[in-house]
DNA sequence: TCGACCATCGAACGCTGTTCGATGACTCCG
DNA sequence: CGGAGTCATCGAACAGCGTTCGATGGTCGA
């Protein structure tokens, strides 16, 4: 069978797309593609470089859809767009954000991203060392949410067939019967949990770290229009 | 061999130490017990259940150790002593970071880790949305970091024997040798990037969002004693 | 002494990534 | 036209993995 670079890589995502990170296997994969395991590694040299390639490739085309959201006048705004642009990556493909940031030094594109962010910090009046930390932080916090939601629902989930919100509603349950003693907070905001938006949470604290960044960008003055409710 | 539950998640841990998550094996673990593979399975139902409780095997000697580090008078400070604690286990333990937050109901002692941070966050004048928000944000945020400091170092650095701070400075040079038209922001920084620390990141990211934190507290006022430099 | 339960064991199954040598197709050069 | 050589693919095999199963002996209470 004929392969390419690009078929490869397409069904790998396809794969991926379907059953997770241990769904992609050089078995499932060559029998999509229609030939041997052992023809894979013509272009790939092993399944680390796979997964770099994969994901790199999503990496590449979610860029393009973007590319015209640094262009925006306000560099914080372009930054929150940017942000929840890959906040629906990795909300489409659960597995896209734990791989993410292993920048291997391949990996052409999550660098071009990560320029991308750091553009936009290069138009605000921040310190080299600054904008390096600040793109820093907002890179380490997309991705711990991104390893939030790549968890996969426990099983009990998939087996009970419930809506995500009855489903929520049954966690929250069991937050609730904990001993109120050593797990006050539990308690407290065991509504919250129940009815809260993944979306929601993430612009809550992305907020924070842009108003945070627009604070220093301001010279410690409060910062105008940034978002701190929510 | 007579085995125990403890001794077990001990020489797991162990295991995991001196070999990240890959060096966890059933037979590698047997042959450290003096017994077979098959004879875990009496104490542990599968490898997701035994990486899951020896995660929170370390949750809980970590809980131990910083038993006093919410009864300081400033909730804040409170939370960026907890945070660096938990940093400081990441970097001793790198594969710890990236099983943090597989609360799958088991894993006690990362929930008590988690009410932890909301009871600090329950003695500052928030809504319970913005607790649940914040206390979730701060959690992402340092899984997020543990994600970028779990990644092993590239073999490259292993093969070559260099000091981590001169790999660093070479790491910096490939940003360096990059297209300016298409990274400069990988030349903006790359300096910052050879000399950076990854506690200053740490710390930098953290106290963005704790001030944006307090921040909200103090109703939009601007922060006390929040620090928002570096 | 007998049965029940606890803890452990060796052997095996099916799956994984990966390697190897062979095989045919295709291109280029003399 | 013919042979050399690279390209791409293949089947078979290997070592390792998590996991299951049935058997085995040890320990305890009745």
């Amino acid at each position: 069978m004929a392969h390419s670079l690009e078929t490869v890589l397409g069904e790998a995502v396809a794969l991926l797309d379907e059953g997770g990170e241990p769904a992609l296997t050089f078995r499932a994969l060559a029998a999509r593609l229609g030939g041997g395991a052992a023809s894979i590694y013509w272009y790939v040299a092993n399944r680390d470089e796979l997964l770099d390639r994969a994901t790199d490739e999503v990496m590449g085309h979610l860029l393009e859809h973007t590319a015209d959201l640094g262009e925006g006048p306000d560099p914080v705004a372009n930054l929150r767009a940017l942000s929840l642009a890959l906040f629906d990556e990795m909300r489409r493909r659960p597995w896209f954000g734990s791989y993410m940031l292993r920048n291997t030094g391949l990996q052409p594109n999550s660098m071009l991203m990560f320029d991308r962010i750091g553009q936009q910090l290069m138009r605000l009046d921040l310190t080299p060392k600054q904008r390096f930390h600040a793109a820093s932080s907002l890179v380490s916090y997309i991705v711990g949410i991104a390893a939030d939601m790549a968890q996969p629902p426990p099983k009990e989930f998939l087996d009970s067939g419930l809506e995500p919100a009855a489903f929520l509603e049954l966690y929250a349950d069991r937050w609730r019967a904990l001993d109120p003693g050593h797990y006050p907070f539990a308690h407290h905001v065991a509504d919250e949990f129940a009815r809260h938006d993944d979306e929601d949470v993430f612009r809550s604290g992305l907020d924070l770290l842009l108003a945070g960044i627009q604070a220093q960008a301001a010279g410690r003055r409060p910062a105008h229009g940034a978002r701190v409710e929510a």
